[in-house]
DNA sequence: ACTTGATTGAAACAAGCGTTTGAACTCCTG
DNA sequence: CAGGAGTTCAAACGCTTGTTTCAATCAAGT
């Protein structure tokens, strides 16, 4: 909504005068993460960096501005393709990438650098989504399912393009998010649930597990995926 | 926060006055969840219920006096525990039970009555947890999640004690929860997904049958769950 | 018809909050 | 040191928004 008229911030990119800039990068994810966009307050998030209430204009040229800069900084925080697809040897046996492929989304999402909010930012996108979405969806998400894909056609047992794919692809993602999208139940129903690195590790060898008897059993039984009812009536 | 004014508000049941008021609550319901409680002014929800700006205040003492309502509201629409009491056949078969429990989960938060703000609203409590969600947790998800482990430890032939359980369990929540809670990002990655009854169905058998073969294949090599760090560190 | 109580309506109020302003303060360059 | 660009600061501006007010309307009891 905002008409330009301070164009000539920052776009040749100086050397160390980013200074309070990350610093209103850091407070502002862990407070949208938290409360959302609109229950920020600008001021909160100042007092947070320690920074002026009018810096978030000039750097960012307001709130806007600076939840699309947050989103991008998580996603670029967030678990990167490249990462995953040096992970995974080639030439290991499906279940073994799948351990990687499951063992690395966890690990980036519940208990990687970034202190706790990249995946919540992340999760509130998938309830109310942004125009950043389609974007996020194309070049993060995308690829990774295509690599999880490969590895499930894999052990199915079947080409890529079979329409089986695509829910037993969706079986592995889903036990993995859950872990991160439910928090707040999940640690009423299991206070004994701390997300320390050995329980993520055990979390998802159970996940891994799971999905493994789940696929291996399902071999030569997906004569019924054929026939999805493509739109309905 | 608002002291206690106008106490003598309809606290005997009158028979049809009660139009604006309920007005109020699915409007109040449906834009809640679609854009959570501060990205939503009483004026859009008044003009989309038809009714006057004071209404809300007169109602319900305030915008959060009508979220709280807003949100027992959806509580008390969703999956009564008591409905999947009487839909489980107690001398059935433990995947049997099992069905029976993921496919009523699965009509009443994707294709249920409710237009489909339900299951937002909920999920957006899951992720920004409010002071009703200890309650929503005690009345409504203890005792559906106590059923389905209950079916789970007989379909992995243990005590319900086991620590496998809670571990299986959430793999069956965790897949029905799924195609709720991640729609925008489902449906770009899947765009010939319309969630219609047809297709839900096809999903909750799909689901099921895959915990299923996870469950049985898992029987008889449940030890590893014993060793589950319970503190961290 | 008059009174009483509940509900609705239009307008105004007051606080919250994003944004702007203009001066002060650095740090660099000539 | 003078000049300037980049950055920070305190204060203030205005719009948004939840809430309040009080008169108008309506239904039912007498």
């Amino acid at each position: 909504m905002s008409t330009a008229k301070t164009d000539k911030t920052q776009e040749s990119g100086h050397p160390a005068e980013q200074d309070t800039r990350v610093r209103l990068l850091e407070a502002a994810g862990e407070v949208f993460a938290e409360r959302g966009f609109h229950g920020v307050q600008i001021r909160d998030i100042c007092a947070l960096a320690g920074a002026n209430i009018a810096a978030v204009n000039y750097h960012f040229k307001g709130k806007e501005g600076l939840y699309r800069e947050v989103l991008k900084y998580a996603h670029h925080c967030a678990m990167a393709v490249e990462e995953l697809q040096v992970a995974i040897p080639p030439n290991a046996s499906a279940e073994q990438k799948l351990g990687v492929f499951v063992h690395t989304f966890f690990r980036s999402m519940l208990s990687g650098g970034r202190p706790s909010w990249n995946g919540k930012l992340l999760a509130r996108e998938m309830i109310e989504p942004s125009a950043a979405l389609d974007d996020l969806v194309m070049t993060e998400i995308t690829p990774k399912f295509a690599m999880l894909r490969s590895i499930v056609a894999e052990m199915l047992g079947v080409a890529i393009e079979h329409p089986a794919v695509r829910w037993f692809g969706a079986s592995v993602i889903s036990q993995c998010l859950f872990w991160e999208h439910n928090k707040p139940v999940i640690q009423r129903l299991y206070p004994d649930l701390s997300y320390s690195d050995e329980q993520i590790r055990f979390i998802a060898n159970h996940v891994v597990r799971t999905c493994t008897f789940a696929m291996v059993g399902a071999r030569g039984k997906l004569d019924d995926y054929a026939t999805w009812p493509e739109s309905h009536r």
